[in-house]
Formats: structure tokens, C-alpha cells, sequence
DNA sequence: AGCACGCCGACT
DNA sequence: GTCGGCGTGCTC
């Protein structure tokens, strides 16, 4: 105790993600750890009967608990992960998202960062671990987890815990660790150094050549490969070390994901557009407003440069930058384009990186190190300080919005980053989101447009094919015309994409005969079919079984797979163009680490003539030799019942329209569809975003959709169909009765996939402009719903959904 | 989350 | 009468 001196009382947010323990505990800082402790680190500390994980938020002289306080156990950190800023954020987040502030906290930092926690049973002694084989297995203590035991061994452990014959150690482990290597340095002076050589034998040739290294390298701290490189054995040096020539030290590795070295570049000049585009930026960098523009402009209008020069700019001025894109493995070259210009100062945050790479890059941040930082949707959480200037490029993209706890939408985090650091954003797109697009018409955005293409290449020719009478002509997944010209290509060689839009497009197994699917016995969806293992697979809760070679209900032989899958496509492709190289890029072949850069540099270097994939390659590619883009099918996504599928169809096509033609040699679009009428995909043809801005505004406004109305999703599920039917009700009811006469409650109604796992689920749709009461309605039914929770009801609150599903 | 406390049924 | 089921509440 340090006598009259204030008492210092850590808040601190415990790792309990529940409502009770929302907001902060207080803790009393034991005195060997009062001049460390910080807000933003980790600490552990005692809650209830066990030791766990916490966020120190704040410092106080006094707390509100009127109990004894505990002291932290320890600390995690050494330094704060989280700096002010960000624990302003996790506030607001918090607020914002309907989600836990721990959970906010946590996704602050990189995955590899999060403490597990993990538990271990510790035998008294000897006669106790002999007694209860089925719990030690003869070994003195053993980790705990709770699976491994039925509940009989479970009452018996802890019978035992509380006779004290068995205890229990509760252990907190980083996953990610710094690689630290071997280093040796020399001690000796040049003068020791030639004494020394004179004393060793003239047939220790080891002993000489480190001796002769180490007068080639009198300060540096060598890494113990290097001395390898250098012909000097790790044995040779753990004699100099005894001898007191060298000492080891452990050195730091920092890992570095930049897969290739690239060569420096000079900006580039800018034409009248791109200028006014950059001048306006750089104003309110230097002005220190925080400003939101939309630079609008097609692909190929020169984007990137105009990113880079206003990042200079922010760097000119002293300040960082912050740089996001969508799934970055999908744009090298943005990678490449950004660490030519801005060379070591760049960090890179991305989901491909390996966890110690990941922690690595952020380690660079939060030293401050990184001045520049490229990521996606969680680098908006990068520890920077004093940004000068955010980025966000596709600002429309859907990959921005994160789809569990906490439910942010990155443009929002980047605006509240931008106004607490007084810097711009720009949002960047060629097809702007309609909420960034309407706003910039209202002037609260800063509408910059980039109207041509630099070089002035011709937009590529775009045919729709309508599929309806193609099918009735033959069932194959290519059409005539674009069967023929694929064949154009390959006699040219020239390159060709063919895009599958995916989404609920695979293959299922049906019998001809009967007409039976195959369905998961948890979920309500028909299984689909993997032809590398063999089975059939539920894409949900990942059941598994074996294809049936007759059908199940009436034993016919012709039990076949329909659909199309992009294997299916890819045999389809091989065996009608049996000379032509085929790449395909889809989850599948893309989960190993490195194997997406591969497969797109494979291409580039035209290793293959036809590339086929699903969305994943319509983004950011840019191959020269690509003269043909084919849309196997345009609208599998207009087909779900949701009020974006529109504008995710024009947002694709134009995306892949621009893909082709960029080079010298004009470009052509081949988009197959059953809608050939659809406004979307007319309006893709000729690439009119204008026009679809406004009819898509027109059919929102119709509808009561955003932009013009704000919205919230409720989901519900439960295992009993009953159960979460009749509280979503109660739900509906207590919604009715607290918010205005004009929100508009959708439902409940059950989701389009109304089983999953053996869980039911339905939802509720809200609707409105103005509802000053909604956020206190939404906190007081997750309140509630916290007791029902235990009846296995799950209630979770999308606060601006991206779809309706 | 994970556990203790506490109130009801089927048993030595 | 007790043992143990799990519904409820608390953890600084």
C-alpha cells in the first residue's frame, strides 16, 4: 500500500462475452505492477473461482464496487495493444453493432493475438493418479477438456476438486509467438583478433575462419544461418562462445510477407481529371478535415495513381495512411503498384497471410514502424496513429461488411477513424454502393469522377446470349456463339476467362426416374456433390455421406448429378476444347497458402489459355492477352429474394466487362443469362451506371428500401420450430408497441434456409427513417433474451444487413 | 463461460 | 428422510 497516495483501481472488460459482463470490473493493482500498467493491455486476472483474459480500459482513483477487490494476477502485454483511439472504438463499435465490448476488443487485434485458454487436472500425488485411470491414464496431470469426459467422470472430477485431491491450473496462451533466432556477435577487437590466431592450431580451420569472419564483421550481430552461409559451424561457434570470443544473443525475425521484391517506381502524370482529383484530396489532408469523397471513375481511369499520390501526400505531411481493399490476394498487383512507391514503410493485413505473419505486420504498426497500411476489411482496426488520409478502394464491395459479431460495415469504422484523426476518406468505385452514390448527391459526400479511360481503349463488345432458347437447342453450359468464339481465341492464342457466378450453383444428385434429391438430414438444402472425395456434402454443418449409386427410394440405376459446379465446368471446357490449357480458380484450389498468386501468375505468363473461376477472378486482374470474357450465367444471383440481388449482378458484370479490352487488341464480353430483358444486365452491356443508379433508385424508393430507409435484421433460432417462432412473435409484439407508427416490421418469418444444424430460424425486417427509441429496444430485447438464451434461443441483430436473407 | 446455490422428484 | 436433477444468478 502506498499510504495516502490515491488508490489506483484498473477497469478492466473481462473475457465473458455476456450481457452482465458488459461493462467494466475493477480491479486493485498490486504494487510490483502499478508502474507498467497502462489502459489498452491485457492483464489476467481472477473472476469467480478461475483466472481469465482482460482489457484494461481505464485507470480510476476510486470504483463503484462496494466489495473487497480483487488484484490482477499478471500481465499479458508489456506495452498497450490498444491504443486510445481504439479503445474509443471498441466503444462505439460496440454500441453500433449490438455485439459485446470484448468481442469488439478482440477483433482489434490480429487472430494469432487472442489468449486461449486452457485447463489442466493435476493429481494431488501419486495414489490419487493410480486410482482414477479414467481420468489420468496414469499420468500425473493432463489437460482438461470437457468433451473427453461423460458426465458421470465429470461429477467425479468434481467431487474430487473439492476434496482437494485433485487441482486445477488454468493456463493463458498467445498463439502467435515472435520467431526469435540465433545470433552471435564478436567480442574481440581487430588486434584480439589477430592475438587469438596465433594461439589455435593451424588445422582448426573452423576456429580460423570464424576468427577471419569476425575480423571482416567487428559490430555486427550475425544471424547463426548467415555464419552457416559463411562456412562457420554452430558447433565451431559454441566453442568461441566458451572461449569468450562471441556471445548469442536471440535476434528478432521478422517475417515478411511480401512474396516478391519489386522495383521502385516514380509517380506517374496525371491527367486533368486524376489532378483535380488529387488536389482536392490533398486540400483536406492538409486542412485536416474530415471529409468523405467518392472518386468515381471505370476501370482502367487511373484509380490507383491517384490513391498513391494523395498517400504521398499525407506521408509529406508527416502523417500515415491507411489503405483498404477487398480480399487483397485478389489484387497483387495494387500490392505491388503501392510497396514500389512506398517501399518498407507498407504493412500488409490480409486473411492469406499465415497468423505469425499477420502479428508480425502489426507489430510494425503499433511500434510505429509502418507508415502505409494495405488490408482488408479488419486492417481498418490497424494500430496506427495520426492517419492523415484513409482509402477505401471498391467501396461497394460486399466483403467489407463482416457477417458475425461484431456486425460492422468497414465504411463506417473508416468515417468515425477519419473524424477522430481529422483526415478524408475516399471511397473509391466504378460501380459506388447506392447509399455512397446517393449521399454524394446530397452533397455529404464529395462526388470526384474519372470519366475516361487513360489511353483511350475501347470498352470491349458485350453480347447477351439468351439461354432460354439456347436450352432448347442443346444443354450444354456453353453457348453456341460462345463455344465458337473461345475456339477464335485459342486459334489466335489468346486468352480466355470464363466466370461461373457461384452463388447456390452446384452440383446435387437427382434421380431421373423418381425425381429424388438427396438432402442433409440437419438442414433444409439438397446436398451437393464433391467429386474429388467422393461424397456428398452439406455446405452448412458439413455432413457427409457417401453418393448413393442407386436411389434411395425407388432403386433406380439413373441416379445422376445436375447443376454446374466449377469442376463439372472445367471437365465440360476439357473435352470440348481437348488442346486447350485450363486453369481453374475457386475455393478448392486456392486453399493453400500462395497457390491464388500462383495460379494468377501461371496465367499471366499465358501458361494456360483458359481461365475459369468463380467471382474470385472477375476483381482487380489485369491480364494483357485476355481478349474473351464469358458469364456462364449472369443471373443466379437475380434469383434470390433480395433487394440487392440487382445491384450485385451490375456490379459483376461491369466488373468482368472491364476485364477485357484493355490492351491493344479489343476486348469481347460474352454474358449468358435466362433474363436477357433484365435492366441490370442491359444496362452492364453498355456499362451505364448512370442509368442504373437511377432505376435502381427508383425501384428502392418503391419499395421503402435503402438508401431511402434505414434497416435492421433480428434472427432467431433455436432448436425447437415452435419455441423460436412464438418468441420472434413476442418480439414483433414488443417492437409494435415501443417504436413509432411509421417503422415498418417485416414478420417473422422463417429464413429461406429454415433449418440449419437442426436449429430454426426466422427473422424480423425493420424498416424505417426516424426511430429515436429503436437502439433502446433493440439493447432492452437482448437483455431479455439473455434468460432464454439457456432454453438454447439465439437472437442476433444485424444492424444494416447486406441482404435480406 | 463456468460454477454455486437452491428448490423439486425417486431412491438407499 | 437424502441424493441429485437442472433452473437461476453471480463473478470486481
Amino acid at each position: 500500500m502506498k499510504g495516502e497516495s490515491a488508490l489506483q483501481v484498473a477497469q478492466v472488460i473481462v473475457d465473458v462475452p455476456t450481457r452482465q459482463t458488459n461493462s467494466p470490473f475493477s480491479y486493485s493493482i498490486p504494487d510490483h505492477l502499478a508502474d507498467q500498467i497502462q489502459p489498452g493491455m491485457r492483464v489476467q486476472v481472477p473472476f469467480g473461482h478461475r483466472k481469465i483474459t482482460g482489457f484494461i480500459v481505464g485507470i480510476t482513483d476510486s470504483s463503484s464496487f462496494d466489495g473487497k477487490l480483487k488484484p490482477i494476477a499478471d500481465l499479458i502485454d508489456l506495452y498497450p495493444v490498444i491504443n486510445p483511439e481504439l479503445l474509443d472504438l471498441a466503444q462505439w463499435l460496440a454500441d453500433q453493432t449490438y455485439s459485446f465490448k470484448i468481442s469488439c476488443l478482440q477483433t482489434m487485434l490480429p487472430g494469432g493475438m487472442r489468449t486461449k485458454s486452457k485447463k489442466k487436472l493435476i493429481a494431488k500425488n501419486q495414489q490419487i493418479c493410480a486410482k482414477y485411470p479414467e481420468i489420468f491414464h496414469g499420468e500425473p496431470e493432463i489437460e482438461y477438456d470437457r468433451q473427453q469426459f461423460d458426465n458421470q467422470t465429470l461429477a467425479e472430477i468434481l467431487k474430487l476438486q473439492k476434496m482437494g485431491d485433485i487441482r486445477v491450473e488454468y493456463n493463458l496462451t498467445n498463439h502467435a509467438r515472435p520467431i526469435m533466432l540465433k545470433a552471435y556477435s564478436g567480442n574481440l577487437d581487430q588486434q584480439e583478433i589477430q592475438a587469438a590466431l596465433k594461439t589455435v592450431r593451424k588445422n582448426a580451420i573452423g576456429q580460423i575462419k570464424l576468427l577471419k569472419t569476425l575480423s571482416q564483421h567487428p559490430n555486427d550481430t550475425l544471424l547463426l544461418t548467415k555464419w552457416e552461409s559463411m562456412g562457420v559451424t554452430a558447433g565451431t561457434l559454441k566453442t568461441a562462445e566458451k572461449k569468450g570470443w562471441v556471445s548469442a544473443t536471440l535476434k528478432r525475425h521478422v517475417r515478411n510477407p511480401f512474396l516478391r521484391e519489386v522495383a521502385p517506381t516514380k509517380p506517374f502524370e496525371l491527367q486533368p481529371d486524376q489532378q483535380k482529383a488529387v488536389s482536392s484530396i490533398e486540400k483536406a489532408v492538409s486542412q485536416k478535415k474530415d471529409q468523405v469523397f467518392l472518386l468515381e471513375g471505370v476501370t482502367g481511369s487511373g484509380k490507383t495513381e491517384v490513391y498513391l499520390q494523395s498517400i504521398a501526400h499525407a506521408l509529406a505531411m508527416g502523417r500515415t495512411a491507411l489503405m483498404l481493399v477487398p480480399e487483397i490476394t485478389l489484387t497483387p498487383q495494387i500490392v505491388g503498384r503501392i510497396r514500389s512507391r512506398f517501399g518498407d514503410q507498407v504493412a500488409m493485413l490480409h486473411s492469406a497471410m499465415s497468423s505469425g505473419e499477420r502479428y508480425d505486420e502489426w507489430q510494425r504498426i503499433n511500434q510505429g514502424k509502418a507508415k502505409v497500411v494495405v488490408g482488408v476489411r479488419s486492417a481498418v482496426f490497424a494500430p496506427l496513429t495520426n492517419i492523415g488520409l484513409i482509402i477505401m478502394d471498391e467501396e461497394h464491395d460486399s466483403s467489407y461488411k463482416q457477417a458475425d459479431n461484431p456486425r460492422y460495415q468497414t465504411r463506417d469504422v473508416a468515417k468515425w477513424r477519419a473524424a477522430y484523426n481529422h483526415c478524408p476518406v475516399v471511397l473509391g468505385s466504378a460501380t459506388p454502393s447506392l447509399e455512397s452514390r446517393a449521399r454524394a448527391m446530397k452533397g455529404v459526400y464529395t462526388l470526384l469522377s474519372l470519366p475516361h479511360r487513360i489511353n483511350q481503349h475501347a470498352l470491349p463488345h458485350v453480347s447477351i446470349i439468351d439461354m432460354k432458347t439456347e436450352m432448347a437447342k442443346h444443354h450444354s453450359a456453353l453457348s453456341t456463339k460462345l463455344a465458337d468464339a473461345i475456339q477464335v481465341r485459342l486459334d489466335k492464342h489468346e486468352q480466355v476467362i470464363l466466370l461461373l457466378n457461384r452463388r447456390g450453383y452446384s452440383a446435387f444428385l437427382m434421380c431421373r426416374d423418381c425425381g429424388y434429391v438427396p438432402r442433409c438430414p440437419n438442414c433444409d438444402i439438397s446436398l451437393t456433390m464433391h467429386k474429388d472425395t467422393h461424397t456428398l456434402n452439406c455446405h452448412y454443418c458439413g455432413h457427409k455421406e457417401p453418393v448413393p449409386t442407386v436411389c434411395p427410394k425407388c432403386h433406380s440405376k439413373r441416379i445422376r448429378f445436375y447443376g454446374m459446379g466449377s469442376q463439372q465446368l472445367e471437365e465440360q471446357v476439357k473435352n470440348m476444347f481437348p488442346t486447350a490449357r485450363v486453369l481453374r480458380m475457386d475455393v478448392d484450389t486456392t486453399r493453400k497458402k500462395g497457390s491464388h498468386e500462383a495460379i494468377i501468375d501461371k496465367f499471366g505468363a499465358h501458361k494456360a489459355d483458359i481461365l475459369l473461376g468463380t467471382q474470385m477472378i472477375a476483381k482487380g486482374l489485369d491480364f494483357p492477352e485476355v481478349t474473351l470474357v464469358g458469364v456462364l450465367n449472369a443471373d443466379s444471383a437475380l434469383q434470390f429474394p433480395d433487394f440487392r440481388s440487382s445491384e450485385r449482378t451490375f456490379e459483376l458484370l461491369t466488373q468482368v466487362s472491364g476485364r477485357s479490352g484493355r490492351a491493344d487488341k479489343t476486348g469481347e464480353v460474352i454474358i449468358q443469362t435466362f433474363n436477357p430483358d433484365h435492366y441490370a444486365i442491359q444496362l452492364a452491356k453498355t456499362q451505364d451506371y448512370e442509368k442504373f443508379y437511377a432505376t435502381e433508385m427508383r425501384v428502392r424508393h418503391d419499395g421503402k428500401y435503402p438508401p431511402y430507409y434505414y434497416t435492421v435484421k433480428l434472427t432467431g433460432n433455436s432448436p425447437s420450430e415452435n419455441q423460436t417462432a412464438s418468441e420472434m412473435f413476442g418480439i414483433m409484439n414488443f417492437l409494435k408497441k415501443n417504436l413509432s407508427p411509421n417503422a415498418i416490421i417485416l414478420g417473422p418469418t422463417p429464413k429461406t434456409i429454415t433449418r440449419i444444424n437442426n436449429h430454426y430460424y426466422y427473422q424480423i425486417i425493420i424498416k424505417y427513417r426516424k426511430e429515436p427509441h429503436l437502439k433502446a429496444t433493440l439493447d432492452d430485447i437482448l437483455v431479455q433474451s439473455q434468460k432464454k438464451q439457456r432454453q438454447g434461443l439465439q437472437i442476433a441483430i444485424d444492424n444494416e444487413p447486406l441482404d435480406f436473407m
